[in-house]
DNA sequence: ATACAATGTCATAAG
DNA sequence: CGCTTATGACATTGT
């Protein structure tokens, strides 16, 4: 009903004027009551309709003769149409008339069907011409420092338990995170030694830096209060250490003070490398974070269809840095070639490994692809399932013989303007031979032919267009106008053809449109799969880089406490830890200070960060 | 009979 | 200004 209110005051097209046409609608509605889905068939009706009585108008035919032969469903239409070609072919004669005439009317239902029926195929191909042409970090880093004397971190074991407690609790882990962190088993490593504290704000979003630095400030409070204030004598206690590897050492801590580091409690008794329960470790809050970071790196995994066997192998993964290739449902479609649109740009830098195996949006949409590869391509696409609207592409210019007449854009290359030829000879290739079939094998020909017409072929067949419509519909402007020149072609007849080519070219513009689209939802959906990729693979890398940095921090302790221990003043007795710390400078060499300075340059480093906060 | 996907068509804006 | 293209909205068709 909208199509008709709306063609009723824009048209539609030149032919199309501001003609009552809705009251002569009213009427078949009435009159054909089971047609209400089926509007396109009055539509394509008023068309015909109007085609017919533009085309009689100079006959002196009214516009009542029609009214009747628009109640007909569209098949009937259509063989009307062909019947009435026939009868045209005494046009400009009575041929409304003759069709009025040959058109019975139903007395039950009031549709017309034509009276001589089925259409002589001979006629009509001879009606209807046609032309035959157209158409790993790993530790590498750390490698010198960890030489396996650490008890390893047991991350599988903490797979394990996480996947537990989230089957368990149904991924609700933004509600229970604490709940996961404090009821993991008492032999946990994790929780054992860096446990939690209560009150210790629990917050993802927080920076590896941002983790670093708090957890070694406030582990260095623990300290101070045993700090003694000594005066600054510097100059006589000051011992340079220069470890072979300070570099590293020190771009990885910057000027932190040791001492506040890695004072351990247990310098005054026994040295052992393992921190002990009673010492809050710098790192609890960062593990912390880093089995948060894990629990939705499960999420990601489990988004990303892995089982919980296969999640578990994540820590073996680390090694690797093969996070691309843990995708198992990668789309089997992937960029194209001819997606270089702005749909595409943003996906090509994430990921590059799959986007030169097949292509999708080459399917024989007109115009919208245009790369040599188009042909393979496109075969290749009949098994990812586009083959449907490829070939019913191909079945608008079904008259064309020729493969390059489904990539009509590549009819222009071979161009040979044999559109003057017979339509016989042009069109036996679509018919067959009237005197190899009987009747009714030609019937069903026919009709198998004319529902391989679109409706704007029938058009055209009905109106006695001599050439087609892929030629139409395809051929430039200059050399349309030229081909409309060649003909005498009435006002009705270079209406329809005009709203043939608009209707063609915005059929091929909607193809084009709808596989664009396709091709950005698609392209969207691969970069959504790429991000939670590379959202999986750093949150593994983050996960692997707190491990070494616990490593880290723990072999940098014990040698502190070897190079602490074996120091000896001029009297040849160790230094009281309570009264010297080692202190790291910034030129990589290691100082041994007082407690109190040291002190002092620690609460000093703890301010900074604040301060830049602010 | 119904839902749904594919496709065609129209109106409109923009190039 | 006319033609072409892109696209949303609606209609039609096939499954």
């Amino acid at each position: 009903m909208t199509r008709l209110d709306r063609s009723s005051h824009s048209g539609g097209g030149p032919a199309k004027g501001s003609r009552p046409l809705n009251s002569l609608l009213a009427g078949h509605r009435v009159a054909q009551p089971s047609s209400a889905p089926g509007s396109r068939a009055s539509v394509q009706d008023i068309d015909l309709i109007d085609i017919l009585w533009r085309q009689d108008i100079d006959l002196g035919a009214g516009r009542e003769i029609f009214d009747y032969s628009h109640r007909q469903k569209e098949q009937d239409v259509d063989k009307e149409l062909q019947d009435g070609a026939e009868q045209e072919d005494t046009w400009p004669g009575e041929g409304a008339e003759a069709l009025a005439r040959n058109l019975l009317v139903d007395g039950e239902t009031g549709e017309s069907f034509p009276a001589q029926f089925p259409a002589d195929i001979s006629s009509l191909t001879e009606a209807v011409p046609s032309e035959s042409e157209p158409p790993g970090l790993q530790n590498n880093l750390l490698s010198p420092l960890l030489t396996g004397t650490e008890s390893p971190f047991d991350l599988e074991q903490q797979w394990q338990d996480l996947m537990s407690i989230m089957e368990m609790q149904a991924m609700e882990v933004n509600t229970s995170t604490s709940e996961i962190l404090y009821s993991a088993p008492p032999g946990d490593p994790l929780s054992a030694n860096y446990s939690l504290a209560p009150n210790t704000p629990i917050n993802q979003n927080v920076s590896l830096h941002q983790a670093s630095l708090g957890g070694c400030s406030q582990d260095f409070s623990l300290f101070s209060p045993e700090v003694e204030s000594l005066p600054v004598a510097d100059s006589s206690t000051l011992l340079p250490l220069v470890p072979s590897n300070s570099t590293n050492l020190n771009s990885t801590f910057g000027s932190t003070n040791l001492a506040g580091l890695f004072f351990p409690p247990q310098l005054n008794g026994t040295a052992n490398d393992t921190a002990g329960p009673e010492l809050p470790d710098p790192l609890g809050g960062l593990l912390d974070e880093a089995m948060l970071d894990e629990i939705s790196l499960m999420d990601l995994a489990i988004e990303e269809g892995f089982n919980p066997v296969q999640a578990s192998q994540l820590e073996e993964e680390f090694d690797s840095d093969s996070g691309l290739s843990l995708d198992s449902s990668h789309s089997p479609s992937s960029l194209s070639s001819s997606e270089g649109s702005s749909s595409s740009s943003s996906s090509s830098s994430s990921s590059s490994s799959s986007s030169a195996s097949s292509s999708f949006s080459e399917e024989g949409a007109v115009g919208y692809s245009s790369d040599s590869e188009t042909l393979d391509l496109e075969e290749a696409e009949g098994a990812v399932g586009y083959q449907p609207e490829y070939s019913k592409f191909c079945r608008m210019s079904y008259q064309d013989p020729s493969p390059l007449s489904c990539l009509p854009y590549l009819e222009h290359v071979g161009h040979n303007h044999t559109y003057n030829m017979a339509p016989s000879a042009l069109d036996s290739a679509d018919l067959p031979p009237p005197s190899t079939l009987k009747k009714g094998s030609k019937e069903k020909q026919s009709d198998f032919l004319d529902k391989q017409m679109s409706r704007d072929e029938h058009r055209a067949r009905a109106m006695k267009i001599p050439f087609t419509n892929d030629k139409i519909i395809n051929l430039p402007v200059e050399e349309f106008n030229e081909l409309l020149s060649k003909y005498q072609l009435s006002e009705a007849q270079l209406s329809l053809i005009r709203d043939i080519r608009r209707r063609g070219k915005n059929k091929m513009a909607a193809q084009n449109c709808r596989k664009r689209k396709l091709d950005t939802i698609l392209n969207l959906e691969r970069d959504v799969e790429d991000l939670q990729r590379d959202k999986a693979r750093l949150l593994r890398e983050k996960v692997e880089f707190l491990r070494s940095l616990r490593q880290m921090k723990q072999k940098v302790q014990s040698l502190y406490q070897e190079v602490f221990g074996r120091l000896r003043d001029e009297n040849g007795r160790p230094y009281s830890p309570s009264q010297y710390a080692l202190q790291y400078t910034g030129d990589g060499s290691v100082l041994l200070i007082p407690r109190a300075l040291a002190d002092q340059q620690a609460r000093r480093q703890e301010r900074k960060p604040k301060d830049r906060r602010k």
